[in-house]
DNA sequence: AAAATTTGTGGGAGCGCTCTCAATAATCAG
DNA sequence: CTGATTATTGAGAGCGCTCCCACAAATTTT
């Protein structure tokens, strides 16, 4: 069954083995006549190419790898990268392609995976998750010469194709609705400064306060690590300058500040105000529901991918750059509907 | 620089082709003079063997795919696909196995990855995360002959092997631990029971109160789908029972019935009590703290990974069975600290 | 009606590797 | 020191496919 090849359908269709590849690779210049016999045998015998026979003679594998760097290690404490991949994999079957996962662990695996990834002829192409400064998977992979597309902006992003989020944008629009609601002391918690994604939403920040005439106060800006806990200790630090109102850069990050101030006695929205970023499902499963900032993350996936493909098959020049939009959730914890 | 090939190597080196094939595959009877050489020139030159021209001549490819049906449809949503996938992508990596993802959203979806996984060469073996009883893609999967393991006990097991976690065990000790904290209208939220998860929960629950002398009241019991939601719905279909503890046969499950137990204004535990199943991260994030049983996700990632190598390498027969045990996690929600 | 063009089909040379087998070199026993 | 054994190396035949080129058949042009 599996051992069938391209010589045993053309015996038993009575044509040559280059017909049935024309036919099995939807090339024309075939006879509807023979076309059909073929498809017949094909159908009937249940025969699938050899993909390594056919990778290694048209050097093309159809096949791209998503490589999620060590620096990012939150693969399943925050639904963001599942949410991706699922993206990712479903606009590489549409497009036939196959998607090959390397999780980077530790310097071990980054020895293993590297060169796997970019040299062993396997992949056409390969999608990164953007991860902190310097890291050195994406600095490696970056110089081979694999077609290759960031997810989220890199640092240098010269001659780096990726595809972003607007975060200045969407950290300006929760930072601005805050505003307008009134609240005076609006603090942040910033995921890792060693990410653009990061150093963009504290920079969104910073803009919507100096736009509408406001001084930035640095007490009211603390960094954490993208995670619940990384929220919860950034609030407890935060908690002593008195801010009535906290954009996080994200809604995990929410929801740890979310449960120090209320282990703090703070009523939410009415003590302090929330708006996180990445609208999470769980951010509309909490009590109360979480305001934020969605991002098209599904989308995201597909846009890599589109990207990537568009790269392998007409050519690395010149590199894209795709950024897309955000769109501000209102539900609990920013007050709104009690400050209406 | 990828496109170096066994004979330019064997070139520089000054030996043959067949040589450096030996080198590079560890293969003894090579002198260590001629090693030394060889792995100089390999070193210098950064060759990386050709994975396509590998896999057509020795026949195996070393990769493995991951196929997560259609009817499990939480892949993002509830952290342990996203962890289980982690802990194989580890091993994989251990092992120098690469990882094929393979997630099936849609009918189409199926058609396309059937045949690619099972038929095309290029996996050696399968991992198949367990779904729905009568799942296409599993049953399909199956009938192939690619060495395959089952992640969670399919419903016919005969001739597959599978590993699974001890879900009956696991839910006795969430019962009886509820049991010996001295509640007496204990309820459940089943999973779906249409997969051996649900229906192993659900006999660990029925298990627990008839070894303890109590009736199993079917006014307790519902049935919800593993999300936040199912959870939340099945929960409000359940207060009217006045239950006064409830285990959730999952996690995610549990934050949604507590959810709903909130919204009626019961306190927890000191109302009704809530044990869970899974142990996710958000358990030990959330207030109050989640009971629950822990299971080792990571781990299983691992021994499905492991069997599987082992089914590959060592041939199909006989079918292997691994049962992981459980752990309870003695938190909040149960109130076992007020009832000390 | 012959020549030129346009299909449709088959043959053959690889793609870069593995693996068996034969050949040679080195080692050993008697 | 010779014949036998063993360690080391090379040659060659594929693995199953693609793709270029040549040829034959059908079609069009002059």
């Amino acid at each position: 069954m599996a051992d069938l090849t391209l010589e045993d359908i053309a015996k038993q269709a009575g044509v040559s083995r280059s017909t049935v590849s024309r036919v099995v690779n939807n090339h024309p210049n075939v006879s509807d006549k023979v076309r059909k016999r073929v498809l017949e045998v094909i159908e009937s015998t249940g025969y699938h190419p050899n993909i390594a026979a056919r990778t290694l003679a048209s050097q093309r594998s159809m096949m791209i790898g998503l490589v999620v760097p060590r620096s990012v290690s939150s693969f399943f404490t925050d639904p963001y990268l599942p949410h991706l991949t699922q993206g990712i994999a479903k606009r590489c079957n549409q497009h036939n392609y196959t998607l090959g996962l390397f999780l980077v662990g530790t310097k071990e695996d980054e020895e293993k995976i590297l060169p796997r990834v970019s040299r062993s002829g396997l992949f056409d192409g390969v999608l990164v998750q953007a991860g902190h400064r310097g890291d050195q998977v994406i600095d490696r992979l970056v110089q081979s010469t694999i077609p290759l597309v960031m997810v989220g902006r890199p640092f240098n992003p010269e001659g780096i194709s990726y595809i972003d989020v607007d975060n200045i944008e969407g950290a300006f629009k929760a930072v601005d609705h805050l505003i307008q609601l009134g609240y005076q002391r609006i603090g942040t918690i910033t995921g890792i400064t060693k990410s653009t994604v990061g150093v963009d939403r504290l920079e969104g920040y910073r803009k919507a306060l100096t736009e509408r005439g406001r001084v930035v106060d640095d007490t009211l800006v603390e960094e954490g690590v993208f995670t619940e806990e990384g929220g919860y200790h950034a609030m407890q630090r935060l908690l002593p300058a008195k801010p009535d109102a906290i954009f996080a850069a994200s809604d995990i990050m929410a929801v740890g500040a979310i449960r120090a101030a209320q282990e703090a006695d703070l009523r939410i929205p009415d003590d302090i105000a929330f708006v996180g970023f990445d609208d999470i499902p769980l951010a509309n499963h909490r009590y109360p529901k979480l305001t934020t900032i969605r991002q098209p993350v599904y989308q995201f996936g597909f846009s890599a991918v589109e990207t990537l493909i568009d790269l392998i098959e007409n050519g690395k020049e010149p590199t894209r750059h795709v950024m897309m939009g955000t769109e501000l959730i209102i539900r609990d914890t920013c007050g709104a509907s009690r400050r209406k």
